[in-house]
DNA sequence: GAAGCGTGGCG
DNA sequence: TCGCCAAGCTT
C-alpha cells in the first residue's frame, strides 16, 4: 500500500492539467486512450480536440463515414485505431442503444480494445479495480521491483500483469493507475530519470543497484523491411488525376496514386515496362518526369520505404476523375501528404 | 507467439 | 545520424 499511497499523493500534487482529466464519461475517456496507444501526450491533444469538437457524442461519431474519420485521424498514424474507434462507436450506438459498456469483460468486446484500454476506461470511469499495465508501467515496477524478466515475454506480461494487480488501490483504482502512468511519463522516464526528485528514491531498488539504464529489460527487436515504391501521379490538361484506396496492409483504406512496388529501385526504363504502368498510361503518349529529386525513406517502425513520384502528363483526360483541387478531402498517408505539399501542379 | 501496424521526439 | 520509444491491439 506504500507504493500506492506515495504514488498518488505525488500525483495529486503534480499531475499535469489534461483535458481528459475533467471528465468521467466514458465515450471522451476512451477516444482519449485509443489516441493515446502508443502516442504521446503532445502528439495526440490536438486529434482529442478535433474528435471532440466535431463528434460531440458516440452517436455524432457512428453516423459519420469511415473516411471523415480517417480524414480527421490522418497524420496520427496506426490507422486500425481510427476504423475499430469508428467501428466500435456504431456498436455502441446500435447494438447496445448507445449506452457505453462498464464492466472491464464487456469493455473488451470493442474493437480495438485489448487489455489495457478495458482497465483504463473500468478504473477510472466506473471505479473498477482492474491494474491497467502499459510502457510507463513496466517501467516503474521494473525499476522500483527491480525485475528484469523481458517485458515482452509471455511470462513477463503475465508477471507485471499480476503485480500491477497485486499493488492497486481499490478504493481509488482510476487515480492508483493513473498515477502510475504519469509517474512513468514524467520522472520515471525511459531515458534520463529524475531519481533526485523522485518520492520512491529511498526504497527503489534499481536505483540502491544502479541499474536504472538496464532497466526495463527488452527482447530483441524486429527487423527492417525495406520496401520502394513508385507512385504515378498523373496530370491531365484538366487538372485531374488518378487515386486509388488501398486495400490491404499498411494504411488500409486511405488513399494514394496508383502505385508500382519492386524490392529494388527502378529506373524510367525499368518503369514503363511494369504492367501497372501500362495497365495505368500509353508511354506512347504520355511525358515523364521524376519529381523526386533524393529519395529518403519513409521510416515506419517495422519498414522503411523507398518512394519516387513520378509525374506523367498525359492528353487523355477523360479516363481520371479525381479533381486535383479535391485532393485534399481524401484521406492520406502523411508520406502522400508531403508530397502534395511541396508539388505545384500546375 | 510472432508479426504487422505510423509518426514524431529525443539524446 | 540513428536507434529507441510512446497511456497497445489484432491476427
Amino acid at each position: 500500500m506504500k507504493f500506492s499511497n506515495q504514488l498518488t499523493v505525488w500525483y495529486l500534487h503534480n499531475k499535469r492539467d489534461l483535458p481528459w482529466r475533467a471528465t468521467k464519461n466514458p465515450y471522451y475517456i476512451w477516444l482519449s486512450e485509443i489516441i493515446l496507444q502508443q502516442t504521446r501526450v503532445d502528439q495526440g491533444m490536438a486529434y482529442y480536440f478535433k474528435f471532440v469538437e466535431q463528434f460531440p457524442s458516440i452517436f455524432d461519431l457512428a453516423a459519420a463515414s469511415e473516411e471523415t474519420v480517417l480524414k480527421l485521424w490522418q497524420g496520427l498514424g496506426y490507422y486500425s485505431r481510427a476504423r475499430n474507434l469508428h467501428f466500435s462507436a456504431k456498436y455502441v450506438v446500435n447494438e447496445l442503444q448507445g449506452e457505453f459498456p462498464s464492466k472491464y469483460k464487456e469493455l473488451l468486446n470493442l474493437k480495438g480494445v485489448g487489455d489495457y484500454t478495458a482497465s483504463a476506461i473500468a478504473s477510472i470511469c466506473f471505479n473498477e479495480p482492474t491494474a491497467v499495465v502499459d510502457g510507463n508501467v513496466y517501467r516503474v515496477l521494473s525499476r522500483y521491483f527491480g525485475i528484469d524478466t523481458p517485458i515482452n515475454s509471455s511470462n513477463g506480461i503475465k508477471e507485471f500483469k499480476q503485480l500491477a494487480q497485486a499493488l492497486i488501490n481499490t478504493k481509488i483504482p482510476g487515480t492508483h493507475n493513473q498515477a502510475v502512468m504519469e509517474f512513468g511519463a514524467t520522472v520515471c522516464k525511459p531515458q534520463n530519470a529524475d531519481c533526485n526528485n523522485c518520492p520512491l528514491n529511498n526504497s527503489c531498488v534499481a536505483l540502491s543497484k544502479s541499474i536504472i539504464k538496464t532497466l526495463p529489460v527488452k527482447e530483441k527487436k524486429l527487423k527492417i523491411r525495406k520496401r520502394y515504391f513508385n507512385y504515378l501521379v498523373i496530370k491531365t490538361k484538366n487538372k485531374t488525376t488518378q487515386l486509388v484506396k488501398r486495400e490491404k496492409g499498411i494504411w488500409l483504406n486511405m488513399y494514394q496514386f496508383p502505385l508500382v512496388e519492386t524490392d529494388k529501385p527502378i529506373n524510367q526504363q525499368e518503369l514503363i515496362e511494369h504492367s501497372t504502368f501500362n495497365e495505368l498510361v500509353d508511354f506512347n503518349t504520355v511525358t515523364i518526369k521524376l519529381h523526386t529529386k533524393s529519395v529518403k525513406p519513409h521510416k515506419l517502425s517495422h519498414q522503411h520505404i523507398y518512394t519516387k513520384f513520378w509525374i506523367i502528363e498525359t492528353p487523355n483526360s477523360l479516363k481520371f476523375r479525381h479533381s486535383w483541387s479535391d485532393i485534399k478531402k481524401y484521406p492520406v498517408p502523411v508520406l502522400i501528404d508531403n508530397f502534395l505539399n511541396e508539388f505545384n501542379y500546375n
